[in-house]
DNA sequence: GTATGGATGTTCT
DNA sequence: GAACATCCATACT
């Protein structure tokens, strides 16, 4: 919902982050994104991700390195952001030491604050939607390819994480979505029960 | 409520 | 030329 003032959201210091995707993505449901426009600030609580392992030929680092997901093999707390489908942006958390190649895909928010700047850029979506889903996340924050690369450990600048301002809800896994290689790894993560998670109702 | 298919651009074969 | 970590409108039950 929309505050007067700004939420009080302590900044997450790299050396707090897990090491590893998939102990990253559990460790980031509650946790807080802010984003930071010219227009004021949008923040929303992590409720689904999914991990992108070292090794995985799900993983857009599978390959090695190249100019696209070079993000990727930045240490831990970096933003990977890129272009899908001819349409929209996703964005990812690099999770490992420099040079491993490996992430945490950001699929839903639970918005806190700056609805009214995030209905502009999806106008019409109404709350439980307006960051369900990757895509939608992106376009809601207003995420493109400029922050890629961006250190989110900064507690500052137009992208950065917070602590919890709430604790998580019970944790739940699932096989990831919109993949078509390891499809039975149990890599996404998501809060039971909320309505801002992405997919038919929990899975 | 669910199912389908089109749109769109970048990257890599 | 194909694949792609998606979304939305439209057409159904």
């Amino acid at each position: 919902m929309p505050a007067e003032r700004p939420i009080a959201i302590r900044p997450l210091a790299r050396a707090e982050l897990p090491s590893g995707a998939a102990a990253l993505a559990r460790w980031l449901l509650g946790k807080t994104l802010v984003r930071q426009r010219q227009d004021g600030r949008i923040s929303g609580r992590i409720v689904e991700t999914e991990a992108y392992v070292s090794g995985d030929a799900s993983g857009h680092a599978f390959k090695g390195k190249t100019a696209r997901n070079a993000s990727l093999f930045l240490e831990r707390g970096h933003a990977y952001v890129y272009f899908i489908y001819g349409c929209w942006f996703s964005l990812n958390i690099s999770a490992g030491r420099a040079g491993v190649g490996t992430g945490v895909l950001l699929r839903a928010l639970e918005p806190l604050e700056g609805f009214d700047l995030m209905v502009r850029r999806r106008p019409g979506a109404k709350l439980s939607d307006i960051a369900r889903g990757p895509g939608r996340l992106a376009t809601a924050l207003g995420i493109t390819r400029e922050l890629d690369g961006l250190d989110l450990c900064t507690g500052r600048g137009a992208l950065w994480l917070g602590d919890a301002v709430r604790p998580a809800g019970r944790l739940r896994r699932s096989t990831r979505i919109g993949i078509s290689r390891e499809t039975t790894r149990l890599l996404r993560f998501y809060e039971e029960g909320s309505p801002f998670v992405s997919g038919p109702r929990g899975r």
